[in-house]
Formats: structure tokens, C-alpha cells, sequence
DNA sequence: TCTGGGGTCCTAGGACCC
DNA sequence: TCTGGGGTCCTAGGACCC
């Protein structure tokens, strides 16, 4: 029986995504410092970052930094599609891939030695098609666990693979800085470092009460969890999201009622039309605002119903908006976002057959899902909601429209 | 040219229920 | 009538991630 050494998780990362697009499309920007954006550096290429610049910085800055950058205007089509066929490359390399953003993965790899090899030859493997399909370099940790392989694709870049081996796990993991840590961030590095915490190992070696101290219940179980590298996070798929929204600055100058509530509009369109598309809805309306100060704040409305329907979702936010003009008017507000929370995932199954029998039975209904989607669509527990659905209170309204 | 747009999870108080 | 414990939902805010 061989020595088992290698971890089965890959996080793979694409390296400056945005900018590696644009120099993949744009021979005339290789080599050279290119920034994606504009008032804010959405991405940076590695020529860009030699001179400090990095994303979310502010355009002003990024060109004192480095003042003969190119500026490139971002195209999020191009973005969403080499996405998309990196994610082919991915599903072609294990069924198990579990996507974090547009440009970043987990796969789980176990049960492919035979077949495709160690995780680490399979990563190398990964990378080549990566470039060679697509165009794009990325980079690849390679760990026993999420968090490992997270860490490493992060010190592999740029377009570099860095494999943790199982019997090191612990000399890698505390000597790293807290900042390398998954989930500690600014706020949460200062709070260690005022109690004199700087390593990972440091954190290991603190007693869990102090810590809460530091940084309250959750975070402290967690990071120390981590430090004693227990992670039990497993690769998953099939994840769905638990809210959608859409956000847009609005600039600092004067903004009339009128001017709010027609981007007001614009905002509860597109993220109702896109839970429409998703076969969703949502149950909390939230209002996001964003002061000239940078402040943010929300206010939220809990619907006696979920929805997606544009009109219902509207109403509700142009009451929280109603509620917050005066702040508005008085402190500046340069973004306004709408969100919807509580999206519901048996929207589908739920709907479509009211929609297809608005009159009928639950039998009819459940036979409509069931041709629409197979025989084993809708088992017995979902028959009982569905019953129940429709025997408790008022008849559900048709599936979500305009 | 001050600072985009999309998400996740945790905390904490109050209302309400058993 | 008083007291206590446990739970969920709603709302607001904060931290973090890409």
C-alpha cells in the first residue's frame, strides 16, 4: 500500500483575471502595466501589481503609482464567456467542482488516481488545458483540505502550482502570518495583532476564552479550528445562492426624488427579472445605501409572501426608500442598491405547475411538473408541501410575471 | 478621477411563542 | 400571577470575500 501524501482538494485560481483577458485578446497590452477600470481598479496585471497596484484601489491612486499604466475599459461578456469555458475545463476534470466567483473553483479530485493519476499531476494536467483551451494562466494549490488548497493556490501565483503535503500540513500552516488566514481581514488582523498575535501557530497556541475576547465566539472557534488545521469543509456542488441584488453609484451631486425612484426602478427590474429567470423568489426586500462619507446602511421590509413579481418587490422598496429620504437628501447618498434575501429554491417545482393549472388539481399540477421534468421530480415530501401549500390559506397566485 | 458590483456569514436586540 | 428557559423571526449593522 503506497503512502498516501497528497491531499485530494484543488482550489484553482485564475491569475488577474479581468487583465489576463485583456492581454490574451490585446497582444499589444502583453508585458505591460494594464489596469481594468476605471474610478476603481476592478483588476491589475502582474506588470501593474510590480509597482503596488492592486484591485479595489481608486483610479487616482493606481496612476500616481505607476503613471504610463494602460487603462482598459472592463467587458464583462468576454469575462462571463473565458469563465465559462474554464468551468468546461473544470467539469471535464472531475464531476465534483464547487464554484466560488467567475474566475474561482474547487474540485475534489479522490477517485481519479486510476483514472487521471495524484491530484498533483492532475493539477499540472489542469493548468495545461487551461492555457491551451483557453488562453489563460491559473494557478493551483493542491491540499487535504479547503482551506490548505485555498492558501496554497494563493502563494503559487502568478501561474504557479503549489502542492501541501499531507505530512507537512502543520510546519506550512503556522508559520504563516494570521493575514493569510481565510477569513481574517483587516478588522479582524488588527484585533490580533493589538494581542500581540501574528502567526498562525500563535493562534494555535492561545486559549480559545482569550481569543473570544479578541474577536468574539464565532471567529474565535473558527480560527482556531483552522490553526489546528481542522477543517472538515467538504467540496460541494449544487450550492444555490441565498440572495441576489444590484447596486449602482449614483454620483455625489444633487439627485432629485424623481432621479431615485427611476433607479430605484431600473435596480427592482433587473433583480426580479434575473429570480424570474433562475425559477426563484424572494421573501425580504433590502435598500442599500451609501453616504457621501462612504457610510453605508440598509433598511429591510420582510414581504407577507415571497415573490419575484416586479411590481410587488417595487412597492415594498419604494416605501423603505420613502422612509430614508430626508437622510438622503441631508447626507448625500451616492449608491442605492436593492437586494432580495430568503430566496426560496422550490420556487420551480412550486410555481411552474400552478402557472401550467391554475385551476386544476394538485394531482393535474404534480402531473405537469412531472412531464416537464421527469417522473422522480417530485417525491413524497414535496408532495405534502404542495398539498399543504395549497389546502392552508389563500390559493398561491400564479408564477411570477411582470 | 476618491473609492464597483456581486455575494457570504455573524452578532445582537426586540417581538413573539411555548 | 410571577419567573424562567428555549426557540424563531425580523431588523440593522459589521466583517469578509472575489
Amino acid at each position: 500500500l503506497a503512502t498516501v501524501t497528497e491531499g485530494t482538494v484543488l482550489h484553482a485560481d485564475l491569475d488577474s483575471f479581468f487583465a489576463s483577458v485583456e492581454q490574451r485578446d490585446d497582444p499589444s497590452l502583453r508585458g505591460r502595466p494594464i489596469i481594468v477600470g476605471g474610478g476603481v481598479v476592478l483588476a491589475a496585471s502582474y506588470e501593474a501589481k510590480a509597482f503596488g497596484i492592486h484591485g479595489a484601489m481608486g483610479g487616482r491612486q493606481a496612476m500616481r503609482l505607476c503613471p504610463r499604466a494602460i487603462v482598459v475599459p472592463p467587458r464583462f461578456d468576454a469575462y462571463v464567456e473565458a469563465s465559462r469555458r474554464v468551468f468546461d475545463v473544470f467539469h471535464d476534470t472531475t464531476p465534483f467542482v464547487e464554484g466560488m466567483s467567475i474566475d474561482e473553483a474547487f474540485l475534489e479530485v479522490g477517485g481519479l488516481r486510476k483514472l487521471r493519476g495524484e491530484p498533483s499531476a492532475i493539477a499540472a494536467a489542469l493548468r495545461r488545458a487551461v492555457r491551451e483551451r483557453v488562453g489563460l494562466p491559473i494557478s493551483v494549490g493542491v491540499a487535504r483540505t479547503k482551506h490548505l488548497a485555498k492558501i496554497a493556490s494563493a502563494m503559487a501565483k502568478p501561474d504557479g502550482l503549489l502542492v501541501v503535503p499531507v505530512e507537512g500540513e502543520l510546519r506550512f500552516l503556522h508559520r504563516l502570518p494570521v493575514e493569510r488566514i481565510w477569513g481574517v481581514g483587516p478588522a479582524t488582523a488588527i484585533k490580533l495583532h493589538d494581542a500581540r498575535i501574528h502567526t498562525v501557530a500563535q493562534i494555535a497556541a492561545q486559549d480559545v476564552r482569550d481569543l473570544v475576547r479578541v474577536v468574539g465566539p464565532a471567529a474565535a472557534h473558527h480560527l482556531q479550528a483552522l490553526a489546528h488545521n481542522r477543517d472538515v469543509r467538504r467540496v460541494r456542488t449544487g450550492v444555490s445562492r441565498r440572495s441576489t441584488g444590484s447596486q449602482s453609484a449614483i454620483g455625489r451631486g444633487h439627485h432629485t426624488d424623481a432621479d431615485l425612484d427611476r433607479a430605484l426602478q431600473a435596480l427592482v427590474d433587473r433583480v426580479t427579472r434575473r429570480l424570474r429567470t433562475g425559477g426563484r423568489t424572494g421573501s425580504t426586500v433590502v435598500l442599500r445605501l451609501r453616504f457621501g462619507d462612504f457610510s453605508r446602511s440598509t433598511s429591510s421590509h420582510a414581504l407577507a409572501r415571497p415573490t419575484a413579481n416586479t411590481q410587488a418587490v417595487l412597492d415594498t422598496a419604494r416605501r423603505l426608500l420613502a422612509q430614508r429620504l430626508p437622510e438622503i437628501h441631508d447626507r448625500g447618498c451616492t449608491l442605492i442598491g436593492v437586494t432580495l434575501s430568503g430566496l426560496d429554491d422550490h420556487g420551480t417545482q412550486l410555481m411552474l405547475p400552478f402557472e401550467a393549472t391554475s385551476d386544476g388539481s394538485v394531482d393535474d399540477a404534480l402531473d405537469a411538473v412531472r412531464a416537464k421534468f421527469g417522473s422522480k421530480a417530485i417525491g413524497p415530501a414535496s408532495l405534502t408541501s404542495v398539498r399543504s401549500a395549497r389546502s392552508a390559506g389563500p390559493r398561491p397566485r400564479r408564477a411570477p410575471d411582470h
